[in-house]
DNA sequence: TTAAAAAGACTGACCAGTCAGTTTTTATAT
DNA sequence: ATATAAAAACTGACTGGTCAGTCTTTTTAA
């Protein structure tokens, strides 16, 4: 038996996927979850609290942080394997209404404090990981010194954000070739020479091993 | 004397700016725009419709179009005064009302097949116009030709809608590193070797030539 | 004089949230 | 074990307020 708690919101998920939160009602979600009208209020104080706990950030990014915590080796294989585990999760098409209902969370932010909070601080730790990990390299001497850690940062956030709107917009979004041009951006922009010899990668700019999981573009 | 369509559509924009679309109710609209109740129903059919008409986001990206356009001169500085371009619009407060609602319609895009559509729209303007500079710039051998002028076209209209968002978050977006990152990224990446002698700055990857208007960071 | 435009009071549908009553679970006593 | 009491969890019909859209009346323009 699952908690009453969480099959709200997986109703309120599947509700808001196609319609939007404000769009679905409390009777579409008790008619999804199977939770009657009354027990709906045990859970959530209002509307607005299921909505804020849909749109919380900080379990989406959960996932990523925690990969990347195991891929703590060298840095620039990190920065590298962040870019595929990006990749992989816009392939991930089990994961679309979560996308779906993230996207509408990031407007939800505008005007809600609360999901504000929890964007920002989503947005803030999987940037600390990022950050981390282009000190260390710089530390290391593979990645350039006068490379803005804070600015890329957020910069490589900004473009997943980007390429996930895109993506559950329904544009035919070429995974593989966004990824080479990342990867390649990377390596040539921010590498060193050494660290560029060490991944004995130094003639081809845009080397060709994103492509890995199957693809099924519409 | 405004038109009344016009009226209706700032009253709603200023409405929405705050509480978001569906927390705006005619009643608002009609307060603040002047407008009666049944004037609203002249213009347009339902509420929908001003939403729609709201979130057209091809109106929005007609600006760097244009300006694009007018630089049709050398396409690697074409690509890079679309960076000016973008930071100069991340700065411009005045237009953060439109930005906050351009944001909501990328939400609303997920639902409204019409909404879908004029973003698409908007998107694929401004990203056949980098295809174009790309392509030429490929042409002239400045860029190099193993660059995938799509999927960079992506990259970059994902970026700014990235940083369109933290911004407009309230982060702190420190908006001359992030252009000195990207405009790095591009030249380090991009361009050929004869290009970047051309441009004179070899040497240095991030150059300081980002930072021009006076800053006002929160 | 007439047609079009605008006004604004009105309404019916809808929906978040409530509450009085019911069932289930837990605790205690026998 | 079984009975009983008390508490907790749950139910679903109900409601009061809200709001998109309408309709009759009034104003303006031709």
């Amino acid at each position: 038996m699952k908690a009453a708690g969480s099959k709200i919101l997986d109703a309120a998920l599947k509700c808001s996927r196609g319609d939007g939160f404000h769009n679905t009602t409390t009777a579409d979600i008790v008619r999804e979850s199977g939770v009657s009208q009354g027990a709906l209020y045990l859970y959530f104080a209002t509307k607005e609290d299921i909505i804020v706990a849909l749109a919380d950030d900080r379990h989406h990014s959960e996932a990523i942080i925690n990969a990347l915590a195991q891929a703590e080796q060298d840095p620039v294989r990190g920065l590298l394997s962040l870019i595929d585990l990006y990749g992989a999760g816009l392939a991930d098409t089990t994961r679309l209404d979560a996308r779906r209902v993230g996207i509408q969370g990031w407007a939800e932010a505008l005007r809600s404090p609360r999901i504000n909070d929890s964007v920002i601080a989503g947005l803030s730790t999987v940037r600390a990981a990022i950050i981390r990990l282009i000190e260390r390299g710089q530390h290391t001497g593979q990645i350039r010194p006068e490379v803005d850690a804070e600015a890329l940062s957020r910069i490589l956030v900004a473009t997943f954000q980007g390429l996930v709107m895109q993506v559950v917009w329904g544009e035919p979004v070429d995974r593989a070739a966004c990824g080479r041009v990342i990867r390649g951006l990377i390596r040539a922009a921010l590498l060193t020479p050494e660290a560029l010899d060490a991944l004995g990668s130094r003639p081809a700019p845009f080397p060709d091993r994103f492509e890995s999981r199957k693809e099924s573009l519409p």
